[in-house]
DNA sequence: CCCGGCGCAGAAAGCGTTTTCACGCTACAC
DNA sequence: GTGTAGCGTGAAAACGCTTTCTGCGCCGGG
C-alpha cells in the first residue's frame, strides 16, 4: 500500500519515522511489556530497580501510548464532542471556550462539529460523531422535540445547553431566557415606555418559546403596554433589516432577540436619523463582549456564556464518571442597563421631576 | 470494573446496550468477518446473494463499525486538530469554522485545542493532540522561531495559519498583514495625516513583526509623516486603556492593532470628548463582523478569516493525500474605507476645495 | 520438612477492525 | 483427464495497548 518496499522512505524533512510501541521499550528496558504497562500506569507494584529501566527506556525512546490502542481496549476515549448549530454565533464561542477549558483542564479533548444550523445534519452529525467519543453536548438543538428524545436515548450520555427535552433525565444547563426577557420588558414599562416590539428569532428554538411565554405572561399582567411580536431573526444583518419594521411599528422601545440583532438594528436607526434612546430604546440579549463598548452602551440581559459551557462539561464529567447526573440548571440572566434605554419620549420630562 | 458481575445492568433510561461488533453482524449474515468487512466497504468483490445478506443484517442490527478500531488498523482518524492560542478571539473563530466546514466536507473531524496564550501549554497541548488525529493546525504559535522549526519536524503533517517558518518546508497560509498595514498608512497619509500612532500587540507573534517593518518601509519612504509605535494588546479592553496614550500622543491618526483594540479605543475616546474621525481618525484590523455596524463604521483591513482556515484544510488535505504541499500561501487584505477615517484636523477645507 | 500463600513478572487473551494468506471450487486450455 | 489460472471465502495475523491468568520463588507455619 502507502508502505513500498523499497528502503528509500528516508525523505527529508522527515525524521519522524515509525511511532514507538510498548514493545520497544520492553525489549531495550528487558522486561515484558506488561510491566512497561504497569509501570506507566502504575497500576500494580512493581520492583523498583524494574520500574527504573522501564523509566529510562521509555524517556530514551520519547514513548507515550497510543491513546488510539488505548482508547480501544479501555473503552473510553477522553473525548467529548460538542455540536453547535453555528460556529459563527457568539454564544456558541463563549460555550465552547468554556467548555474547552474546564474539560482540557481534566485531560479531556474537544471534538466540534457545526450542524450549520441544518436540522437534517444535526441528527446524523450527533451520532457520527457519538462514536468517536465518551460523550456529547448538544448546544440548542432546533430538531422537534420527538426527534430529539428518540436521538437522546441512543446518544447517552449527553448533556444539552439552551434546550432541555421535557421527560428526560438529561441533564441540561441553559439561560433563563424567559426571566431575561421579563426583567427586560419591566424595565423598559418602569421608564414609560407603553409599546413595545419584540424582534424574534429562530422559531425552533428553544429560547424563542421562552421568550414568547415572557412577553404573555407580561402582557396578562399589564395591559396597559402593548407588545408586539415580529419575526426578524438572530444575526446582525436581520437586525439592520428590521430598523424599517421598526420605525413603522411606532413603538418607542424594542427587545431584539439578541445581541447581534439589536447592533444590526441600531446601525439602521442611526442611519435612518433616529436617535437611541431619545427616540428609541433598543435592548439586546447575551451580553457578548462588543456590548458595553457600543455607541450607546447596549443595555441587555447578560448571559454567562462561557459559564454554561463549563457548566456543561461539569454535567458530562458527573455522568462520565457514573455518578449522580446533577439536575437541570438554569442560570438567571442579569439585567445589564446601559445607554442603548431611557425614559420614553414625552416622559422625560415627568422621569426628570 | 465498571461491568460487575451483577445482570442487572438495565438501567431504566439506558436502552443503549454494548455496541455492536462486526462479528455479531457476520454471524446474523452466516458469513465471516472477513466478508461483512469487504461488503461494507466495498473493497472487493462479494457474491451478490451474500452481500445482500449482509447488507440486511447490518441494517437490521443498525451497525457501523467502531472508528476506533478502524482507526488503529487503518492507521489513521479521519481527525485533524487545530491548536488556537485564544478562542475568544474572533479571528480564530473565523479560521476555526472555516476549517471546520471544509473538513466536514471531505469527512474529516475536527479536534479543537485553546491554549489560552500560554507558550508553554502550546507546545505540550500541540504535541499531545496531535496523537489522537491524523494531523495538525498550528494557529498563529506565540513560541520562538527555533522551538517552533523543532516542533515541526516531530508534529508532521502541519499546517501554519498566520506564521511562517523560515527555512522550513512546512505550507503556511497566512493573511499578509504588512502590505494590508501600509494600505491604511496610505490612506491617512493621503488624508493629510502627519502624525500617526500605530498600537502594537502581542510582540511574539508574527503579525506584530509583518506590522513593524511596514511601519520602517512606510517611514522611510514618507519621511514627512511621523509614526509611533506604542505597544497596547490585541483585544477590547487593551484598546480602551490605550485612550490616554492616543490624547497624549497628539497624532490625529491611529492604527490600531486590530478591530477589536480600534473599537475598545473609540469608545473610551467617546467617553472623553473626543470625536471620530474629527479629531481622530481611527483604524482596525481584521474586519470582524462588527466592524461595519460601528458608530462610525470602523476603516479596516479587510482579512478573509474564514477563507483563511478553509485553505489550511486545503494544505492539510494535500498533505494527508501525500501529494505535493503547495507552498505558502498569503491573502492581502482588502482596504475597507469607512467612516471612522477621515481628513486630519486643519487639513479639512483644503481637502474639501 | 513440606505445603499453602503471597508477591511479582511474563504469557496470553482480548478490544474491533482490516488485510494477507491459504484453500477449495469452477472453468478452461492443453 | 490433469494442470493451472482465477475467483470468492474463511482463518488468522496484525494494529498497540491493558488485564487476566499462570507460574515461579520465597516466606512462614504446622
Amino acid at each position: 500500500m502507502r508502505q513500498q518496499p523499497t528502503e528509500g522512505d528516508q525523505v527529508a524533512g522527515r525524521p519522524q519515522e515509525r511511532s514507538r510501541t510498548i514493545a520497544d521499550v520492553a525489549a531495550r528496558a528487558g522486561v515484558s511489556p506488561s510491566t512497561v504497562s504497569r509501570v506507566i500506569n502504575g497500576t500494580a507494584r512493581v520492583d523498583e530497580s524494574l520500574a527504573a529501566k522501564v523509566r529510562a527506556a521509555a524517556a530514551e525512546l520519547d514513548y507515550t501510548a497510543s491513546p488510539l490502542a488505548r482508547s480501544l481496549v479501555l473503552g473510553r476515549t477522553s473525548t467529548v464532542a460538542v455540536v453547535v448549530p453555528d460556529l459563527e454565533n457568539p454564544t456558541f464561542h463563549g460555550v465552547l471556550r468554556g467548555l474547552s477549558r474546564a474539560a482540557a483542564r481534566e485531560g479531556y479533548h474537544v471534538l466540534v462539529a457545526d450542524s450549520a444550523e441544518s436540522v437534517a445534519e444535526e441528527r446524523i452529525l450527533a451520532v457520527e460523531t457519538r462514536r468517536r467519543c465518551d460523550g456529547i453536548v448538544l448546544c440548542a438543538p432546533r430538531m422537534p422535540e420527538e426527534e430529539l428524545r428518540h436521538l437522546l436515548t441512543q446518544l447517552q450520555p449527553v448533556v444539552l445547553v439552551n434546550r432541555e427535552a421535557r421527560s428526560s433525565v438529561t441533564p441540561a444547563v441553559s439561560a433563563d431566557y424567559r426571566s431575561g426577557l421579563t426583567d427586560l420588558l419591566e424595565l423598559l414599562r418602569l421608564q414609560g415606555h407603553r409599546t413595545l416590539l419584540h424582534l424574534a428569532g429562530a422559531p425552533q428554538s428553544s429560547s424563542h418559546q421562552q421568550r414568547l411565554a415572557a412577553v404573555r405572561a407580561f402582557s396578562a399582567e399589564h395591559p396597559e403596554v402593548a407588545v408586539q411580536v415580529v419575526p426578524c431573526g438572530v444575526n446582525f444583518a436581520d437586525g439592520h433589516r428590521a430598523a424599517d419594521d421598526v420605525v413603522r411599528s411606532a413603538a418607542t422601545g424594542v427587545l431584539a432577540f439578541n445581541d447581534l440583532v439589536a447592533m444590526g438594528l441600531m446601525s439602521a436607526l442611526s442611519d435612518r436619523g433616529v436617535r437611541v434612546p431619545e427616540d428609541v430604546s433598543v435592548t439586546g440579549f447575551d451580553d457578548i463582549p462588543f456590548a458595553r463598548y457600543l455607541t450607546p452602551p447596549l443595555t441587555t440581559a447578560s448571559v454567562p456564556v462561557a459559564e454554561l459551557g463549563e457548566q456543561a462539561w461539569h454535567r458530562m464529567a458527573e455522568l462520565l464518571g457514573s455518578r449522580a447526573p446533577g439536575h437541570a440548571i438554569s442560570f438567571r440572566p442579569r439585567l445589564e442597563e446601559r445607554g442603548s434605554t431611557g425614559p420614553a419620549p414625552g416622559r422625560r420630562a415627568e422621569a426628570a421631576s
